[in-house]
DNA sequence: TCGAATCGATTACAGTTGTAGTCGGAGAAT
DNA sequence: ATTCTCCGACTACAACTGTAATCGATTCGA
């Protein structure tokens, strides 16, 4: 279940983070961040206070410090903020969004290709 | 071109409903507003505020009134937020993101065969 | 002409987000 | 035993959001 509660393009980062590998401590995940974000103990604790209020992570002691992972599973977070996209627009329906897609990227005749496979893959 | 500016979700409401119709004054705009969202004029005005803030919107004297209109095209709006999903939890990449739809909505048959279809018609 | 209705502009205000500083307590080092 | 270090908790603070009230000017109706 995801909590309704969105968690923001900060936080998200930090989940990232804890999908990859977990259970890290503050330290540990301030120390995997990416280059282009490279933010201070102190926000990082912040965003994880608020992850934990968001019920998106939990923790838990480990002598003074806390361990923490995720509770929401990056499946389950990508499916929402897809079908949010979806429902937001393009009014709930799946093909305008691949039609949009399949257009806006200039599909290369391999990925049509793949595409196909995939296709036939769910037909049976 | 977009400017870098996100348009927040109130104001997409706004968006939407000028991408339908415009140019419209602030009344005809609040008039329209969907039944879940029936916000108080001034909400209106303060939204449309911001939206010309962000030139996302424009408008022109029209006696004593604004009429407003969309600067921002809905393709493009469209595109970049759907780039953006793409970027932010399909690394960038068109076809996990197809995969996960796809599995996802559990296309019926007919779904199947009108995206053959495209793809048909995009190999041409 | 004088009040009523209407406009846009300004102000409000709480919640979220991005980003961080500070503080008190608990362990570690000496 | 005392100091230093490190942790989580709390505080900060500006920008953005959602939602609206109010105010001064203008115009319309009586």
């Amino acid at each position: 279940m995801m909590s309704s509660e969105r968690i923001s393009d900060a936080e998200l980062t930090i989940m990232e983070i804890l999908w990859e590998r977990a259970p890290l401590t503050a330290t540990d995940v301030a120390a995997r961040l990416p280059d282009d974000r490279a933010w201070s103990l102190p926000t990082v604790k912040t965003l994880l206070s608020r992850l934990l209020g968001k019920e998106a992570v939990e923790h838990h002691v480990d002598g003074r410090r806390f361990l923490y992972s995720p509770l929401i599973g990056r499946e389950d977070y990508v499916a929402h903020e897809s079908k949010r996209l979806v429902d937001r627009l393009f009014g709930g329906k799946f093909m305008p969004l691949f039609a949009h897609l399949a257009e806006q990227e200039n599909l290369s005749a391999a990925d049509i290709t793949e595409i196909e496979r995939l296709l036939q893959e769910m037909k049976s």
